[in-house]
DNA sequence: GTCAATAATCTTGTATACAATAACTCTGAT
DNA sequence: ATCAGAGTTATTGTATACAAGATTATTGAC
């Protein structure tokens, strides 16, 4: 619903980040990029600046904006800071979530769970980012729920790498299983311990995977 | 060091934001900022994308953009997010810093209390500054340590404000060195707790004075 | 053939121009 | 006096123009 071209363009290149499309280091040719979307420089520059803000590109004065995927170690650092991020939006909606934010949960978990048993993956990644998401929300700290879905965001193409895992789908459903009932129980040690293991998790597999496609 | 005017004048208009030389809700005119700062309205134009893009204002379409300064619930809950942040920091730091690191630390904390005998409360604040980043340069996370140092920064003017409490810093440097023993001792419970605590107090405070001058 | 230096080309950064929409003003009717 | 509506002015968003620095190509010396 941007009227904004450049706003418009800014959300298509930041997908295409995401979703691969371009490697690390690769510059973002202005003129390339205006005739593709078949605009001036003017609202080209105006995305990249876009980009280069929110730290997915970065811009070398008079040389250009390239863009920066993450490398393996800051991968191992993302998917940390966001267990412990996890872990903390566990602590604060053990104590403030509302019976009705807990039955929303339980049934994101249900249709979780009914992706798997469905063989439906698109639905299960869908379904699990609002099971977290439920429970950014239950933090009641807005700021905090903002920063979570932003890391979550960025998190998200080498989230679905990882969960291929055999047998991970099935004990990620029972992690979430346990995460609730300590949510239900108001026992914020526990939820956020649990919550911190269950993302951190990813991180180590991905680094397993990321290790075994050196060899 | 910048070589693009954009970036220098994004960089003036932040500290102006955090300096509160604008009023929440203030319309930041492209042609009077043009004018002011000799420039066209381009590099006004991208200066303003990033603050927007940074959450320091806010875009509506062919209308303009307008500053936004958080108000007393979001300023609460970016405290609170601080704390837990910090908490995250001295929890990962307690296993993770070095002897060197820990002598950095100690060095500033000494640094601070010189500071306060000598009644220099600006090199404090920035010595208190120093001591927390060294805190989250220990988590030897950058990716954490840039997100921590990001809202530090946001919450600088605020965190000023407050430490005016009496009794506040003598409190507040008597919490240093519990935390400097607790990173000694490796003990990532109690650091987390106390730097949780030590930092939650700032965000409380600040809603003490905020209930004050309401009335 | 390789390297250095200079010229040509490209690309960025800023300024200006123009089109479209929003804000404002002024007039006239009730 | 108040309100509606047309017309005017302002402001945003995009396109184009131009200047300056960076990159590439070319030429010439060794």
């Amino acid at each position: 619903m941007d009227i904004r071209r450049a706003d418009q363009i800014a959300d298509t290149l930041e997908q295409l980040v995401f979703a691969g499309e371009f490697q690390d280091g690769d510059r973002l040719d202005e003129l390339k990029l205006a005739e593709q979307f078949h605009v001036s420089r003017t609202p080209i520059r105006e995305a990249l600046q876009v980009l280069v803000t929110s730290g997915m590109a970065e811009q070398i004065p008079r040389r250009g904006v390239f863009i920066r995927q993450p490398g393996p170690v800051e991968l191992l650092e993302m998917f940390e800071t966001m267990a412990e991020i996890e872990a903390v939006c566990g602590r604060l909606a053990a104590t403030r979530m509302s019976d009705q934010e807990l039955d929303a949960l339980a049934d994101a978990n249900d249709r979780c769970q009914q992706a798997i048993q469905a063989s439906d993956h698109d639905r299960y990644y869908s379904e699990n980012e609002t099971f977290h998401q439920i429970i950014y929300r239950g933090a009641a700290n807005s700021f905090l729920e903002k920063q979570a879905k932003q890391l979550q965001n960025r998190l998200r193409a080498y989230r679905r790498i990882q969960l291929r895992f055999r047998g991970r789908l099935r004990q990620s459903m029972s992690e979430h299983s346990e995460i609730l009932q300590f949510l239900r129980d108001g026992d914020a040690d526990n939820t956020a311990r649990a919550l911190r293991g269950h993302v951190a998790v990813q991180g180590e597999k991905f680094h397993q995977l990321m290790a075994s496609l050196k060899r």
